[in-house]
DNA sequence: TAACCATTTGGCTATATTGCCAAATATGCA
DNA sequence: TGCATATTTGGCAATATAGCCAAATGGTTA
């Protein structure tokens, strides 16, 4: 791997690594759904309120999601819908393992 | 979140994470080539041969990957195809996210 | 301008991840 | 059996990540 190879392969990590956290999944999968501030998203997980906006600050620069103002509130959506292909793929992984799994228990 | 969707969450981040890392995206795309074994990836990547079999065993334990013994050697395979989709959506991530960075500096 | 609401930032601790080296294990062959 | 080859495991140090609290910022309204 030279050093272009190197360098592509840690720009694509690190968007997937702005995905792979429980939280920031679900931020990504519920302001898919409709564009939220910190605060209604806080509440859904249940977290502090300044973590929760450090996920978002994560998501945001990597250019996954995007901030709209509105008055005294910032609303967050999705910037790259693709990325919601990944919740299929994972489910796929998940039950392959799941069935292999059960194929030992038997 | 209750804790069943929280377990949903972790469980899917989980996978990603696996993911998440310049040298196992690299991995991945080049055992979905063709099946490869520790030392040809080491080869490849040069980093420590301990360093690869690990980020194969992450790999492989959820299910991204698998392995086939062929006499001495282990050859590691793509088992969940769909995670090469991940690839596309972050070029486009990629993409979207130079062209703003452009527009910036215009 | 002051009090107020929404959100982010700084700072710190706890935990997790990564990578190397050395040692262990497993397989094949003389 | 014993040596060589292929690969993994243990262990440790360096670095990165996550979460909370407290404080700062920025816009809104009285």
């Amino acid at each position: 791997m030279n050093e272009k190879q190197k360098a592509l392969y840690e720009a694509r990590a690190k968007i997937i690594k702005a995905m792979a956290h429980p939280t920031r999944l679900f931020i990504v999968d519920a302001v898919s759904k409709k564009s939220q501030c910190v605060a209604e998203l806080t509440e859904q997980i249940g977290a502090d309120m300044s973590t929760v906006s450090k996920h978002l600050t994560i998501l945001k620069n990597v250019g996954i999601i995007e901030d709209e103002k509105r008055g005294s509130h910032i609303y967050y959506k999705l910037k790259t819908p693709c990325v919601m292909s990944f919740f299929g793929c994972v489910e796929s992984v998940l039950k392959s393992t799941a069935v292999q799994q059960l194929k030992l228990v038997k």
